[in-house]
DNA sequence: TTCAATTTAATCGTGTACGATTTAATCTTA
DNA sequence: TAAGATTAAATCGTACACGATTAAATTGAA
């Protein structure tokens, strides 16, 4: 009548798990290029639309700039992308792709793609549990407001 | 003819960000109780098997001794459990809840409870997505060996 | 027009998370 | 039984991640 409550019984664990392999799976792709797995969505994120402020970044990743800042700047170091103040602005600081982003895109994108492919996941799998995890995000924000 | 690279249809994106849900979810919950949410899924692996080494809890957890031994620590400055290092073995060191953490259990458990039931989640939706995860899961762990 | 509210990033402190290395204890096997 | 292999935990360095605070620029209302 009581033990309810075990970590394989939990959801909020099982996605937990599943994001940590993500990010395995994931980093032993993006470990060559010197990229880690977060900095592989700034990258993704930007190829989409390039010349965004910090802010518009932040709310595409849903994250804030405690966690940007100090990535963006490594990845300005590693020659990804550029850091450039907003003339009309000043507040805002828009980030943008540097040659090595655009050059690499096919060649990292590939080598993903090919190790996602590799797991084998079912178009129908794949596309039912993006649909579920929306409605799931969906009601958990709708909860805190 | 290209971008099929979008964030929005990533799931390591849509499992990335719902993991960042329900950790502030849960956060909000549990902080008033102190505890953090990867502290909380300690202490559901406690309340499920009392008196394991370091090495059990990390297996149970998906973590290395690099995140547990300093949050198990911090969990012991915080009354909530104990390490004793193991007479027979002296490599191993055990970890035991403390009173506070049997003697809370019920009201977090409840707490966090009555939170996930406010979202309003399906039965059927919550095992569907706990099976497919599961599946997810382990695609992922077979490829990477 | 000025000064208080708002917006935008940066900064700070704390807490995961991971791979690699180190240290100590135990086990194996020659 | 002594040396080498293995195991367990701690430690180290790096990189997120978040909430709170700070600082500077912009906006807006009196």
């Amino acid at each position: 009548m009581e033990d309810f409550v075990t970590l394989k019984k939990q959801l909020c664990f099982a996605v937990y798990e599943t994001a940590g392999e993500f990010n395995k799976l994931y980093s032993s792709v993006l470990q060559p290029f010197g990229l880690t797995y977060p900095q592989y969505l700034v990258l993704v994120a930007l190829w989409e639309k390039d010349g965004v402020s910090v802010k518009e970044l932040g709310e595409k990743l849903n994250l804030g700039t405690g966690t940007l800042t100090p990535m963006v700047a490594r990845m300005e170091a590693n020659d990804w992308l550029r850091k450039e103040r907003s003339k009309a602005d000043e507040r805002k600081v828009f980030i943008y792709l540097e040659e090595k982003a655009r050059a690499e895109k096919l060649t990292i994108t590939s080598k993903v793609a090919e190790v996602i492919q590799s797991c084998q996941i079912e178009l129908e799998e794949y596309e039912q549990l993006m649909k579920q995890l929306n409605t799931l995000q969906n009601k958990m924000k709708e909860r805190r407001l």
